[in-house]
DNA sequence: ATACCGTATATGGTATACCATATACGGTAT
DNA sequence: ATACCGTATATGGTATACCATATACGGTAT
């Protein structure tokens, strides 16, 4: 399907650009639809056509075009760029590799617990069990993710914040754009509060061995999804 | 000291790009210049500057300094583009997150060691003693990020050396706008030879702890800069 | 002498035109 | 019918002009 059509179909309102930073604004904009999955895996992505669909010029268009591209989100062929297709190869790679981060990222969290940090867990906890109660998947994604976000904040390295932004990117375009495999939410968030209970301890051993049960879970879901 | 008389003065012949893809030409140029420390930190890089200094308009230029940007080598300020100055913090957690990723690239390399990649290893090592008989620095340098290199590549998780080349951009950079602070030439290749011993025998614990001595020790030596 | 204000200047951002190259596609010779 | 060749077309790459904004700096009022 071509790229004109998935957005005047699904959203009408979302391609007004504000004039200032039209290559950031277009980046984020085209970043979320491809990890929410709603512009799939395999789409071609050519600078003229985005930058008629927005009514910019070819430039902030092209801009935004390498960004995604250094981030891994987009690939460049000889005849156009094309949002990146996660092979069964891929997501264990990019697992393998998240799976050390993230648990560097617990360890140091754990170090830097504060009151107001806990708070802000707990509150993200909350906002995940109200999600599951009204069954609903996007709030729920989106805690999901503010967890993670949370904890790598924590952690006050900029370099190991950057790196997990940019490896988990592909890991949640490739779920997304396989919706029909649900993750269990309520195991989910009984390892999320497994995860928060044992930082807000302190206990960095603990932190890790949640973060690797969570991320094994993750990986046998993909595997599932090629099998 | 301008941009322009570090380029005149060091480098007359180094100023010629091919007529193809002067993006990329520009921005590896640009990357020797910087992590080799020729271009020092701080050093301010206007566009306009760097497209007139190698005969080039100035979208290929910008396009490089926006690639070297999300590398890390460069940061934007609101009245331009600097070279990054590294700082202690910086350092530690730049080595930090490093650690981590070559020990998930060591452990990997000596699951997939084989007879070719055993020479290969070997052949570096060859190459490093011959570069400190020779007292020839840039040789030894030269080899001893190969040997890092040719770990990565062994890793055979296209992920985790894309981070691992991003990360050791600024850390050699560091390192090199330091000269003064030089290395002990002797340690680091025993070092090296334990670590491809351990590589080479599949024996995936030692060459953690290989690699692990091995950045204890550049962390040592960059305290040692900033005491 | 000092504080302020306004203009000059330098910067990155954007639009547009043109170029090189690779692919696609249709016509033609056999 | 098939193989080939050449042109049309789409793509990203590059050059250039203009714009918006932030800073620097000099003049002027007090």
């Amino acid at each position: 399907m071509s790229l004109i059509t998935l957005f005047s179909q699904a959203a009408p309102g979302a391609l007004k650009l504000d004039r200032s930073s039209l290559k950031n604004q277009s980046t984020e904009l085209l970043r979320t639809y491809i990890v929410s999955g709603r512009i799939p895996p395999g789409t071609k992505l050519a600078e003229r056509e985005l930058a008629d669909l927005l009514g910019i010029s070819r430039m902030p268009a092209r801009d935004a075009l390498m960004d995604l591209e250094r981030e891994g989100l987009v690939v460049s062929k000889p005849n156009g760029r094309y949002v990146i297709e996660v092979s069964k190869a891929d997501v264990q790679n990019l697992l393998q590799v998240r799976l050390e981060l993230e648990k560097l990222a617990v360890t140091l969290a754990a170090q830097h617990i504060s009151p107001a940090y806990r708070a802000a867990l707990e509150a993200n906890l909350q906002q995940m069990r109200t999600a599951i109660q009204r069954n609903d998947r996007n709030a729920y994604v989106k805690s999901d993710l503010e967890a993670h976000e949370l904890i790598w904040q924590q952690a006050h390295n900029p370099y190991l914040l950057k790196m997990l932004h940019s490896i988990v990117g592909p890991i949640f375009m490739f779920i997304a754009s396989h919706t029909e495999f649900q993750t269990n939410w309520h195991e989910t968030l009984q390892m999320h509060e497994a995860l928060t209970s044992a930082i807000c301890a302190g206990d960095a051993a603990r932190a890790v061995k949640s973060i690797e049960e969570q991320l094994e879970n993750s990986r046998q879901l993909s595997l599932r999804i090629f099998a």
